[in-house]
DNA sequence: TGACATTATGTCATATCTGACATATAGTAG
DNA sequence: CTACTATATGTCAGATATGACATAATGTCA
């Protein structure tokens, strides 16, 4: 998918869901934003439960806050790599990711 | 991750599995390349299975039969997004992904 | 053998992602 | 209110991923 479509979209404040048709959005994209979504919305999660501030997790990923907040806000510029592997430091097994994405 | 040390992963002509003490790799590194690796084969499978050559799949993902060969032999410059995305073009529904990535 | 289809490997310009930084915006306690 | 902590947003230089291309292997069939 471009990019730009993503950006558009967020731009437009559009649920994802809703805006595939909307954008011309291919099934298959719109599939791999509603699972980055599910991705990030299980960093938070566990970012949280764990009591760990976006700080503390951006160390430990030897990254930066403002990364940090943009992945767990979905932001188009965050790949699915990196939420991955950050959910994987954050403990997250193959099975609870596997879980979150089937969700 | 450093992309220097899949690359000398992959020089080295390591299984990925016995690499990680070898190379340092941390638990997380270690299971996101196995996660990719699942999704490469995972992907070579659906496309044989569907008598789809790389070049044909490479037209559908507006992409090149050379990068296709890349997501296939996993190669390290080969995002999670573009497995993730070829795999939904190739007709995979999350639970399919699902079930790849905890295998 | 040759002709052809398929897959692999290497390179490169361009596009995208990333960490870092600045700064803004909550929220909370004193 | 101020001071402090946490989170959000914007930008940018440098790092990485991408498609495209050339070319090399590898098959396959006649």
């Amino acid at each position: 998918m471009k990019k730009s479509k993503r950006e558009k979209l967020k731009a437009a404040g559009w649920a994802v869901g809703s805006a595939q048709e909307f954008l011309g959005l291919s099934k298959a994209d719109a599939a791999l934003i509603e699972m980055k979504l599910s991705l990030s919305r299980s960093l938070r999660e566990r970012r949280q439960r764990r009591g760990v501030s976006q700080v503390e997790l951006a160390k430990r990923l030897h990254s930066s806050q403002s990364r940090v907040a943009k992945m767990e806000a979905c932001d188009p510029s965050v790949s699915m790599d990196l939420l991955v592997s950050s959910l994987l430091v954050l403990g997250a097994k193959p099975t609870d990711l596997s879980r979150t994405i089937r969700t």
